[in-house]
DNA sequence: GGAATTATGGAATGATCATTCCTTAATTGA
DNA sequence: TCAATTAAGGAATGATCATTCCATAATTCC
């Protein structure tokens, strides 16, 4: 037993995942990284062996923001009003960020999912993180009677997180006016629940 | 006036589109694009200007694909067996493809219209050509009594085409076996027109 | 047929790519 | 305090990147 790590691991991971999320997998180099984390280049391919697998780190420090969008859906009230907070957030923040970025997970199924089963794992992962909080608060509304208790809970919930997917793709090449289409789309979504 | 070109330009288009939409627009270099059309770099330079330049007339030429679909849904018959098939032929096709390509023009829109305009338009005009298709359909759907005409048919289009768009995403990672579970989107996605 | 023009395709270029190597510094156990 | 070990970070490497250049061949107009 040597020198201990000198780096704080999240706050490493959280610099290379912004890099991800705003320039794509291909699209960024081990330079990007170096100047994003601070760290040399020996000591990032020293910690995470290389590229792939630092991107690996990122996208399941990615995790806990899936789990933060859960958290919201568990706040109390109408569950409609919780899901449709969630789906109006993700268009609200897409559209008005300066630079879209849409969500790591979703774009690196775009990009390397196909090609690449271990990142699909990754990301299947990641999507049942929201898949689930979607699920509890369905069974929550149907137990409520907000929402239709007709439908399996489980397929509802795959109806409207595949809808947020959707959104998504749409957001990254709509323009900014395009606000009300896109929440016309969540109101469509929503009412197939009641 | 000087030399004809030699090279069939739609074959040319065609080899660089299916590189384009096989490994994306980063992960595809100037060698691959020579491999696949079989011209020099000087031609495909002379021809195209760049690299981006290749790429936009292949976006361009994938247009014509978006066409067949729409094609699809106008043949005769109930509009929303029509929607069906539509729907389950994306799903079906990029679940048993060997290689899962998705959409070019959805995987454009995640890996560039976010950082280029010019991208963004072009998606979003390839887009339109299958939004307006469905809500052609949907229209005609109206008509015929099989769709509620309490909706605005361009709304319930859009709804629509973000359900397609979702199950690109979705499809990118999901494995065979959650064909049901697609399908099952699909049935709650047509249900919401009734 | 001869000048002018342009397509062609491969060689050349310089930048950038991911990755490895090596020297230096810091920490630990003895 | 002295090996032993390992982090650190920048220099070095060789491959590949997008792009340009150039010599050659083909075509057209006069």
């Amino acid at each position: 037993m040597a020198r201990p790590r000198e780096f704080d691991e999240d706050r490493v991971l959280d610099a290379a995942m912004h890099t991800f999320w705003r320039k794509g997998y291909e699209g960024t180099s081990a330079q990007d990284l170096v100047d994003a984390t601070g760290l040399g280049r020996g000591s990032l391919y020293a910690a995470y062996a290389n590229k792939h697998g630092i991107f690996e780190q990122a996208l399941r420090h990615y995790h806990k923001r899936a789990q933060g969008h859960v958290d919201q859906l568990r706040k109390p009230g109408s569950t409609l009003e919780r899901l449709r907070e969630l789906m109006l957030g993700i268009v609200e923040t897409d559209l008005s960020a300066s630079e879209k970025r849409g969500c790591l997970a979703t774009n690196s199924a775009i990009e390397l999912a196909s090609r690449d089963p271990h990142v699909a794992d990754l990301v299947r992962g990641n999507f049942d993180i929201l898949a689930r909080g979607i699920e509890e608060t369905i069974r929550r509304g149907q137990n409520a009677g907000e929402i239709r208790s007709t439908a399996d809970a489980r397929a509802l919930a795959l109806f409207v997180f595949n809808a947020v997917q959707g959104l998504r793709v749409l957001t990254s090449t709509a323009p900014a006016q395009d606000r009300d289409k896109l929440t016309a789309i969540i109101d469509h979504t929503l009412r197939a629940l009641t």
